[in-house]
DNA sequence: AACACGGGGTT
DNA sequence: AACCCAGTGTT
């Protein structure tokens, strides 16, 4: 065994984090545990995905009771996660293995990155940590702390080969769970982005980014352009009887299958206010707007409503397109609504 | 290789 | 405001 994968190994024996998914010592990890909080994982920090992790195995506590979950059910647990692909192709994920590959996840990355929702990282991972499978798994933390044991000075995204190549060397054959974990813990406890606590690294002596004063300014990574500004409105449209018009997004795109709020599309200009609104309506429109940061641009929503609530024999005569729906108000926190449609919410069932 | 795709936390 | 986070899928 390499000396730097027997120190890293010794050190995570002694300050390994407890974390839902992860086993006992000594004992064999779920399989769907280690694959559904791996699909959260994905762009989420840790803090995010323990509060939601117990949520998610109380309500379905096999793979195959969220494979037969109904998909909305699914995607409103997932609001608020972000990234909403995930929640799609977990749904798809659970019902792939559930139906055709007889409820066993594969356990080698190479079947297991058929599978929709995992890609090169998740499926070296759950090969590693569930299956103990001879794999690397190189997500930003393992990254990060490969690039300074190497002082690899090449920027992401081209030095990926090099940082793959390196880890693999350091891959123990015998415990490649243990590894892939050991590199995560190093990475979010000591080898920190910024500030790295190299004085508490028991791989100091062997990393050659800390000897030349480098750690910290490694990986390198090119800088992200600047987000563009959007506008848009969103329309509260209230029934006497206590619902409020919502509607679901198209399948693909921004918050795709999602639930929201009608709105207009989130243009650099919106349209004039008294032009198309639903059902040519008149509105009133709130103080307050909605801003919200997404990956790419920031959003500025307008917030418009009904001066009063909807008469019942009013809106049965509006023709409402496929995939509108009239929601009850007090179950509104079910339904599942990403988060710049909760702030939304939050707003327009308030007062002025 | 570049871009689309959320949200929350830190600095 | 910029950066970060247990990335994946599409083009």
């Amino acid at each position: 065994m390499n000396r730097m994968t027997d120190k890293m190994l010794r050190w995570y024996a002694r300050h390994a984090r407890a974390l839902p998914w992860r086993a006992p010592p000594g004992q064999r990890p779920d399989p769907y545990h280690v694959w559904l909080s791996e699909i959260m994982l994905q762009q989420t920090t840790v803090a995010t995905v323990r509060k939601r992790f117990d949520d998610f195995v109380r309500r379905w506590p096999t793979l195959r009771a969220l494979a037969e979950a109904p998909r909305e059910e699914v995607l409103a647990a997932w609001a608020g996660l972000g990234y909403y692909a995930r929640a799609r192709n977990l749904h798809k994920c659970a019902r792939e293995v559930t139906r055709t590959l007889n409820g066993q996840f594969p356990q080698t990355p190479r079947e297991l990155k058929k599978l929709p929702g995992i890609g090169d990282y998740t499926a070296g991972a759950i090969a590693a940590i569930a299956f103990n499978h001879p794999a690397v798994a190189m997500d930003t933390n393992a990254e990060r702390v490969i690039a300074r044991l190497f002082a690899v000075t090449e920027p992401l995204p081209e030095c990926k080969e090099t940082l793959r190549r390196h880890a693999e060397e350091l891959l123990p054959k015998d415990t490649p769970g243990d590894f892939a974990q050991a590199l995560m813990d190093l990475g979010a406890i000591i080898c920190t982005p910024r500030d790295p606590a190299c004085a508490l690294c028991p791989l100091m002596e062997d990393c050659k980014a800390s000897k030349q004063g480098l750690a910290e300014d490694l990986p390198r990574k090119r800088r992200k352009p600047p987000k563009p500004r959007r506008t848009g409105r969103a329309f509260w449209i209230e029934r006497a009887d206590g619902r409020v018009l919502l509607r679901r997004r198209p399948e693909k795109g921004m918050l795709g299958a999602m639930v929201e709020i009608p709105s207009t599309d989130w243009d650099g200009a919106p349209p004039p206010f008294s032009g198309e609104t639903p059902f040519r309506l008149e509105f009133e429109r709130l103080r307050p707007h909605v801003r919200h940061t997404f990956t790419h641009f920031h959003l500025k929503l307008a917030l418009h409503r009904l001066p009063e609530p909807l008469p019942i024999d009013r809106a049965r005569l509006l023709p409402l397109p496929p995939g509108w729906f009239w929601h009850p108000l007090d179950k509104l926190d079910t339904v599942g609504l990403p988060t710049v449609m909760k702030k939304a919410a939050n707003l327009l069932r308030g007062p002025r």
